[in-house]
DNA sequence: CTGGCTGCAAATCCTTTGCAAAGCC
DNA sequence: GGCTTTGCAAAGGATTTGCAGCCAG
């Protein structure tokens, strides 16, 4: 029997390899938007052998093929979401955590006006997480000058 | 007389040099979404010596005071954008094309859940603009493999 | 004078590419 | 066998850093 992952590739028609197991695996059980370097720490201590280009191969397949979301929020680094039902995405201005944020966007599309066919939404939220804000911690950056 | 972009500085303090005022002009006068080569080699031509490093500082200390905003929506370069009024953009996957989109979300701040504490929203949306739908040209990608 | 700004060059960091070896149908 | 994937090394490209000179207050 197929597990859940190779199901997912084979439903895709992506060949099923050990490192792209290894990559849904992972981010299915690490919902904490790691960035390529993260995975490849990660995964690299199972199989010391892996390559980070095969990281970055494989989340490319992955993300064209829609089972996983690259997110470019912060900095420089990409971060990769595996995709279980759409959701946006907030980033704390104070802490750098990105904390996912599930808002139902009835309709969305059809406001976009223009005429263009819109495949994706994705909300994309600044702010200051609850965590920091209990903390009283204030926010980094310019911002408060003003 | 101050001009608007000297204001727009000192209202942030923000020292008002030729170069930043150039910058927002260029961002001012052309709502492309430029890169920061596109904005360096625009201005190179009045000013000569005007380095990409400069470009890299103004645009950093622009953005941290929330006079213009950095998207990072499609390929590896960021891209830029004065803040007029808040709006969100469109990626066409087709033409590459970024498409400002001005959308209302009323109340959307309230509907992030958990206590955070909200002070950007930002839409973004990927699809096929209306200028590649009538041209009939399709999109690039795995996508329509499945 | 003093602190910040500029601009050149070098360094750094993330990502992509080239290619040979290995694996799978 | 032919085609895809892997993984190493090198290249590429965007951004950052170090630092000397410059400018404004």
């Amino acid at each position: 029997m197929l597990n859940q992952y190779a199901k997912m590739l084979k439903e895709n028609q992506i060949k099923v390899t050990p490192q792209r197991l290894e990559i849904l695996r992972y981010l299915d059980g690490h919902h904490t938007h790691p960035t390529v370097e993260d995975i490849y720490t990660a995964l690299k201590t199972k199989n010391p052998s892996l390559s980070k280009t095969t990281v970055y191969n494989s989340l490319e397949i992955l993300n064209k093929h829609k089972l996983i979301q690259t997110l470019t929020i912060s900095g420089s680094e990409s971060r990769y979401d595996i995709r279980e039902d759409l959701h946006h995405h907030f980033l704390c201005e104070t802490c750098g955590t990105i904390i996912d944020i599930d808002i139902a966007c009835p309709n969305i599309k059809k406001i976009v006006k223009g005429g263009h066919q819109v495949y994706e939404v994705h909300g994309y939220f600044r702010g200051i997480c609850k965590n920091c804000i209990t903390k009283g911690r204030s926010k980094s950056g310019y911002q408060n000058i003003a």
